[in-house]
DNA sequence: TCTGGGGTCCTAGGACCC
DNA sequence: TCTGGGGTCCTAGGACCC
């Protein structure tokens, strides 16, 4: 018995809580939509439905398709379901995203992780077992849907060697390309160069990286989650939308959740996308903190100047302290 | 393929301070 | 007046993740 890094995620898991609330969609192809998809079943993703695709889309590929409006407030519920589980059986939980975390763990525990969130919840969780987060987290895609994968630690490199450079977690669109243009395809590929060839390739910082991911070298320990550094929203803007009045809702719901939270943050950043793709982000640092929805929306508006064509608008608030003492600004 | 909304972290240059 | 080193904060952009 070791001790090992656990990755544990839930399985599509918008679409699961719906069909765990909604029995008669068990076996169907659901996804979560809206104008997009959330999320798909893996009914669904066997038609190619996939998350970020259109619903018009995801229609034409599987018409028998049910698509069920998202309700946030129960995923909530849910995450929250899913991490009181995890921190009653592990005292070192790294979440990351709603849905998934790390634990620090013997790989027994991923089958009582699974079982209780079964049992209690009613909804499927992998987890993938390892010595590194890296091929931990490999590990629980690989075991998909509703599975168990622990890795030997002799057994992790040869694992990881098999996979597509690009389907590693951690390696992007351009990282994957740039190695690419050299003929690496594989991680095997990857782990083959010394560190000195891949900062070569990608920078000293990205290249140092790299070379721990591939080579399995991935050192980062297990930490526990601490407040969220940022609040943002953000919206995309439809053919007749109202920019400035998308700014200014974006900023109440960002103030809105800030106060929620009790926490209130100094830099105010305005994002922004063209109708070329490209994005952009303005931000302005305050002398004091604020989750005041007026100054944060006269804050960002103060830095939208475009003459171009906003295809998305919104903002976020970083910086983040409580909010409970202390300055705010605007000050009372 | 360019289509959601929510995030985190890193880099690099400039301002400013000692 | 020029030169050097070290450090922090702010801003803009990029990359990656779910």
């Amino acid at each position: 018995m070791f001790v090992s890094i656990l990755h544990a995620d839930a399985d599509c898991f918008f679409a699961s809580v719906e069909v765990r609330d909604a029995p008669r969609l068990r076996g169907r192809p659901v996804a979560v939509a809206t104008w997009v998809v959330m999320a798909a079943s893996y009914e669904a993703r066997r038609f190619g439905v996939r998350a970020g695709m259109p619903a018009a889309e995801a229609r034409r590929l599987c018409p028998a398709l049910v698509a069920v409006e998202p309700r946030p407030d129960a995923y909530a519920a849910a995450s929250r379901e899913l991490f009181e589980v995890f921190d009653a059986e592990c005292p070192r939980v790294e979440p990351l995203g709603v849905e998934e975390a790390f634990l620090e763990g013997p790989p027994e525990l991923g089958l009582r992780l699974r079982r209780r969130v079964a049992d209690e919840l009613g909804l499927p969780v992998t987890v993938g077992a390892a010595s590194t987060k890296v091929a931990a987290k490999m590990a629980s895609r690989a075991a998909k849907p509703d599975g168990l994968l622990v890795l030997a630690p002799a057994d992790e490199r040869a694992f990881l060697d098999g996979h597509r450079i690009d389907q590693l977690w951690g390696i992007g669109r351009a990282t994957a390309t740039k190695l690419h243009a050299r003929g690496i395809l594989t991680v095997g590929d990857a782990a083959a160069l010394s560190e000195l060839e891949l900062v070569a390739l990608l920078g000293r910082g990205n290249g140092r990286r790299v070379h721990e991911l591939v080579s399995n070298r991935d050192r980062r320990p297990v930490e526990r989650g601490g407040p969220p550094r940022s609040f943002g929203s953000t919206r995309s803007l439809g053919r007749d939308a109202d920019p400035p009045r998308e700014l200014e809702a974006a900023a109440g719901r960002v103030a809105g959740r800030l106060q929620a939270a009790g926490r209130a943050g100094r830099t105010i950043t305005l994002h922004l996308r063209y109708d070329d793709h490209t994005l952009a982000a303005r931000s302005r640092t305050l002398p004091a903190a604020t989750a005041d929805a007026t100054v944060i929306h006269h804050t960002a508006a103060s830095l939208l100047e475009t003459p171009r064509r906003l295809t998305r608008i919104g903002v976020s608030v970083g910086n983040l302290e409580p909010a409970d003492h202390l300055r705010l600004w605007p000050g009372e």
